[in-house]
DNA sequence: CACCAGAAGCAAATATCTGTGCTTACGATG
DNA sequence: CATCGTAAGCACAGATATTTGCTTCTGGTG
């Protein structure tokens, strides 16, 4: 009769699937095979079942952006070095050495997928930014606080950030070891030319 | 009997059909509705059988490839200003202009989405890269006919080119009219700082 | 003008993704 | 230690996407 032995049925915890299917989405962008991500497969790799990533996150979309806002959460310290050069320059070291990996261009990738093109989504567009924002921010008002006078966001934007997005989405090396200081004093030398109004 | 007059069929020539079908992607992509895009909805928005979609393109990365490169070939017509300040001006400029219409973003943002992951596809991803920047390349070399001494294409890429895809990717518009001076200014300041080798 | 290669359209089959109702295990609470 | 809410797993159903075999039109060639 082979009873369906109900005990072999093994489940995990909530916590468990979240972060099985956390790394699952990495794995699968950090894979050099190019399948499409989508949520069978996903929940394949995590070896759990599809229904519990359905009824969980609801859209792909959902999973990756709370993929990416665990993962960043969990992997960026941003600890106080005490001025804003040190601070602006301890950000791009990390960005430089995350986008070597695969894992962390898979990120990256991640961030741009989940954004939501929607555009009734303008508000949830600009939301999306702010969070993946909010370690400069707090750079800069770390700054302020201590009576310096930090770049507007703008300008960190252009110079420091984007070139670790574009490298990290065109699969770009870095260049050289020198390559975050190089940005940093750029974007601080600039500081000075462009006045504020 | 209402035989089923086959006349009745239209059909488009080959070319007709790749172009309706471009256009479809650059619609449904600009569309403020955030729908995910995949080829039945292409073909029928082009009005045209999916079967057809399939078997010319295959995948609908390849379709995005495809279409975002007719497109930019088609739109970029690159004239010769005389100046490399005036050449990279004038890309800037159009990418600025570019990227404040919906269908400008949704073209940048086809360039990101059909970036292949895939890594068998390192060569196929450098191929993809280098066409990308073809236009750049040629301001450089006319620049090196010209006896000027254009930047080196990281920085291009850097301080000119990031800045445009991060703010398409983000929804996020160029500040000023200024805007692209201000960039090219930068870019062309720092190469004079950052001695060559 | 007849013919042929190439490609579009149609229909139907197959594969895959997405969602639902239900059962069952886990962990918290009293 | 009994009870209960939450969420995972299973089976199955519905919706979509992908593929295939075939027919029919189009445009070029001799």
């Amino acid at each position: 009769m082979t009873q369906k032995q109900p005990s072999a049925r093994i489940r995990r915890s909530p916590d468990q699937v979240r972060a099985a299917v956390h790394q699952a989405v990495i794995d699968l962008l950090s894979e050099p095979e190019g399948e499409d991500l989508n949520i069978p497969a996903i929940a394949q790799r995590a070896g759990v079942n599809h229904t519990s990533v359905y009824r969980r996150w609801g859209s792909l979309d959902a999973l990756l952006a709370d993929t990416v806002t665990t993962r960043l959460e969990r992997d960026s310290p941003l600890n106080d070095t005490g001025t804003l050069r040190g601070d602006l320059l301890a950000w791009a070291e990390a960005s430089a050495a995350g986008i070597r990996t695969p894992e962390g261009r898979a990120l990256v990738r991640a961030v741009v997928l989940s954004m939501p093109n929607s555009a009734q989504a303008q508000s949830e567009r600009a939301q999306h930014f702010q969070r993946r924002m909010r370690s400069i921010e707090q750079i800069r008002e770390r700054a302020t606080a201590r009576g310096e006078n930090p770049p507007p966001l703008d300008q960190i934007l252009d110079h420091l950030v984007a070139p670790f997005y574009i490298r990290a989405i065109f699969g770009i090396d870095p260049p050289a070891d020198g390559y975050p200081a190089l940005l940093v004093d750029r974007l601080l030398s600039h500081r000075s030319e462009a006045g504020p109004a």
